[in-house]
RNA sequence: GGCGCUAUCGUCUAACGGUUAGGACGAAGCCCUCUCAAGGCUUAAAUACGGGUUCGAUUCCCGUUAGCGCUACCA
């Protein structure tokens, strides 16, 4: 049975990327009846906040996975911090890792020889024991160095389930850091130390890692236990190819940007799967359940994939159609329930009962939820915005058979039947009597009673808008022709 | 600079040596239609470049180019 983790560091809100990784995981973990373990990455304490921590939760609850956030178990670094260091230490007195005085200004490249990596400090890496013993009994202070074993072996290699084999010779893996000179573990230390205590089966992670994935190795290694495997993912990238950052690119690299822009959380949740993985038989639109019955790491592609985005609209364009897609196959109370906070939100008077009403115009019309303020604000609020009297005119008509079509409704509206159908009826057989075809009848009456020439079904808006309403605004849409006419 | 990874339509991707290089989004056009939307049909659009291997390369190998990642006492 596998054990993967996903593990944030609560540095930020959550990142689309770092959701993504949390998916394939949880997914990889559902398919094979595994455990999903949520472990917070906070041993750098100088950057971790509560806030960053709580958006992290509020992120991938709305992804809507599952309680607990959608994990099994759960771990904080920081509460195992004794464990890191005792484990380095272990390390250390195997004699696989050594102690480093170098004080922390002088770590970077004037020590490396130009062209070539920095790996270690002669001095560091060859002193005594004796003398490395007397210099930490006096106080002064070191970072533990992992002594990477290049006399001994060639190469670290490793077999990761996407990229494949991988080798990197030791001669290019530097003395990396276990413990900091403040004692704190750094984080392949910690990293490794819990993946190894928690009995991690699979490390399945942003592929940012797989160099450090070597390093990795050779952790585990001295710390007598088998690697896990490894699955590292391709990574998200913005339309110019440069990395997602929250500097460059701003929100949209925020999973809330996504929840508060009206995405349903299993639209986003599928289209975030379709980065970097497909199930190879062309399906695009699944549920949850299908997804977890076709997810596979064989199905994980290896190069980078774009989030397409631009400044003018920060939402890829097909998790846009994804979305409509899923929200077209609500069901008319569940559209409603969700339609409700973003009406409010936008500052319209309404209540579920009436986006009860509405849900069935304006479910094949909205993509987001957040659309709901232009697809039917009309039905929220009391007085229309102005609109342009020529919006009035039907095609190939005038301002004459605009008000005789609206005259003509009028009256229609006061005694007709105040259904679909009756409507229907009367207002064709309006049409008729004018001699105008419907669309020039229906035109006006459209304008009249949305405010603009683009708006749900006539007949059934009128239903929904109501008797009273209707009569109102084509008053109103009279004296707008007549006032605009005779100026 | 060193090391590692990657390279199919604008974007997401399919094609485990042999296809007219497929699908989806987006775009364009047509149909349907009371407008919009939805739906249906159609079109444009790709194997980065150069060498090999092979009867045959999108596919395998090498090089070039480009992009990304790692190269911290950050994760």
């Amino acid at each position: 049975m596998p054990r993967v983790r996903f593990a944030p560091s609560p540095t930020g809100y959550l990142h689309i990327g770092s959701a993504r990784t949390f998916i394939f995981n949880w997914l990889y973990a559902r398919h094979n009846q595994g455990t999903v373990i949520l472990r917070i990455d906070d041993t750098d304490v100088e950057r971790n906040t509560q806030a960053s921590l709580d958006s992290i939760f509020d992120g991938l609850d709305w992804l809507d996975l599952g309680p607990n956030h959608g994990a099994d178990e759960f771990y904080r670094q920081s509460e195992r911090i004794d464990l890191h260091v005792k484990l380095a230490n272990d390390i250390f007195a195997k004699g696989l890792a050594y102690r480093d005085f170098t004080p922390a200004e002088h770590t970077d490249a004037d020590v490396a020889p130009s062209g070539a990596a920095w790996l270690f400090h002669p001095a560091m890496r060859n002193m005594t024991s004796e003398e490395s013993d007397r210099r930490a009994a006096a106080g002064e202070p070191f970072v533990l160095r992992f002594r990477v074993p290049r006399e001994t072996r060639e190469a670290v290699t490793f077999a990761d389930l996407v990229y494949g084999e991988q080798s990197k010779g030791t001669a290019d893996i530097e003395d990396f850091a276990l413990l900091r000179s403040n004692g704190l573990p750094t984080y392949h230390m910690a990293s490794c130390a819990d993946d190894a205590d928690l009995r991690i089966s699979h490390i399945i992670r942003g592929q940012d890692h797989l160099t450090n994935t070597f390093k990795h190795v050779l952790i585990f290694e001295a710390l007598g236990a088998t690697p896990p495997a490894f699955a590292h993912l391709p990574l998200l990238i913005a339309p110019d190819g440069s990395k997602l950052s929250k500097r460059k690119h701003g929100p949209v690299v925020s999973v809330t940007t996504y929840r508060d822009g009206g995405f349903l959380p299993h639209s986003y949740v599928n289209f975030l799967c379709l980065l970097g993985w497909s199930p190879k038989n062309d399906r695009e639109v699944m549920s949850r359940q299908e997804l977890v019955d076709v997810f596979t790491l064989e199905g994980v592609n290896r190069s980078n994939a774009t989030v397409n985005f631009t400044d003018a609209d920060p939402f890829d364009p097909k998790a846009v159609w994804l979305n409509a897609e899923n929200v077209r196959a609500l069901p008319l109370d569940e559209l409603a329930a969700r339609a409700l906070p973003f009406a409010l939100a936008a500052g319209f008077h309404t209540d579920e009962a009436q986006m009860r009403q509405i849900a069935p115009l304006i479910q094949e019309r909205i993509r987001t939820f957040k659309d709901i303020a232009t697809v039917a604000d009309f039905f929220f609020v009391e007085e229309l915005a102005p609109y342009d009297a020529a919006e009035l005119i039907p095609q190939k008509g005038d301002a004459a058979m605009a008000a005789a079509a609206l005259e003509a409704a009028r009256d229609i509206l006061q005694t007709a039947e105040f259904n679909h159908d009756g409507l229907d009826a009367a207002l064709r057989a309006g049409a008729l009597k004018l001699g105008v075809k419907p669309g020039q009848m229906f035109q006006p009456i459209r304008v009249a009673v949305c405010g603009r020439k683009n708006a749900p079904p006539l007949f059934e808006t009128l239903v929904v808008l109501g008797r009273e309403t209707c009569l109102h605004r084509i008053g109103r849409a009279l004296e707008i022709l007549h006032t605009t006419t005779t100026a």
